[in-house]
DNA sequence: TGATAATTAGAACCATCATTCTGAAATTGC
DNA sequence: GCAATTTCAGAATGATGGTTCTAATTATCA
């Protein structure tokens, strides 16, 4: 592979990204997907093998993006626990709302997880990976005394899970960047000590 | 229209709701649709004019049933209002568990909603009153000192949406009725009053 | 430059599916 | 019991869209 090519693949990688985020499986047509990524038929064919391929290439780019901001965000001294989850969240809920489209991730897990088996089996994982990575850090919280003593970390980290899970579905039915931060504070709030009188 | 007209749309609507609720708008086929009615093609179109229209009457069967069940049960005073919350929201999460396919409204707002504007609009109606039902609940859950005090009746009935949109997605991927019941309690849990060591 | 190979744009193919049509069967009303 | 209407099952229709093919163009390299 000449030395541009990865390079231009990447990009074709980043600008079908935006098409399925938008308009999920099904309805991203190739021809939208050519005009996206500068490929035409045949190179896209050629390079990737098919809509479904391409879509593969897709997820698993948007999942490694994500998991290796969640990890260096968490591993990152500057940040409590608990920061790392708001700014990691955060992160998702703009580009949610930059996109009126929720989760890539979890919006074709709805879609076409239900007819190819391969797309589920590997959102499962995805999400399990980030569900862990959740837990870990509410682990740390309860350790520091920052987590709400009526939940364990495992409970908070499906919570949290379920949360960001409904707050894409909300983006995807037009609620604003401010909605879904308001949601997801209350989440946060929610799973925080209590401190009447004294809300973040 | 003959006397049992009525008592067959009915139950062709109650038949078409199961095909939409487990396939979605788009993959439920008229040919699966004419099987699950007992009507056939022509009576279907004749009776309901169409794939969209059909739809639109099970969506309305399906959001009539639940908000009258949530009026009913928050009317009941052998409920308190958050017993009320918890009794709906275990109805649905135990329908959600039997198909393995969340909510309907939900699951087709992601999906249809992007293309047909009436649905959409619909559906976004529909939840928009689920919530409010939700906050008139937690309302009367503060007067009686109910609810966690970081937390507002209008934040919390937005959490709960956003937890049944998410337990929603949670069912499509395969969650078991148990694992959807934990993350409901949580998040009934974090919004009730936090009294350590003592976990409902 | 000239012959070979790669790339392109778009047409062709094929399958799916909502909708409509059609001729046969059943039902109704008299 | 028969004519008129309604209902039926399945075949045509028409549109869409993923995939493959093709003929023309461009690039490569001796």
């Amino acid at each position: 592979m000449a030395p541009s090519a990865k390079a231009d693949m990447k990009e074709a990688v980043a600008a079908a990204k935006e098409v399925f985020w938008v308009h999920g499986f099904d309805d991203a047509s190739i021809e939208e997907l050519v005009q996206a990524t500068g490929l035409n038929r045949y190179a896209l064919y050629n390079t990737f093998g098919g809509k479904l391929e391409l879509f593969l290439a897709v997820l698993e780019d948007y999942y490694t993006e994500r998991k290796s901001l969640f990890m260096t965000t968490l591993g990152d001294p500057a940040h409590g626990p608990m920061d790392a989850i708001r700014h990691v969240s955060e992160f998702c809920i703009t580009e949610m709302a930059e996109r009126g489209a929720g989760c890539l991730m979890c919006n074709v897990a709805q879609e076409v997880g239900q007819h190819e088996e391969i797309v589920s089996e590997r959102v499962k994982t995805y999400l399990d990976e980030i569900q862990s990575a959740k837990e870990m850090a509410l682990t740390q919280a309860e350790e520091r005394g920052e987590l709400n003593p009526a939940i364990t970390p495992g409970e908070g980290a499906a919570l949290l899970m379920s949360n960001m899970l409904g707050v894409g579905v909300m983006a995807r039915n037009g609620a604003s960047r401010r909605q879904l931060l308001n949601v997801f504070n209350t989440c946060m709030a929610a799973l925080s000590v209590t401190k009447p009188h004294e809300k973040t």
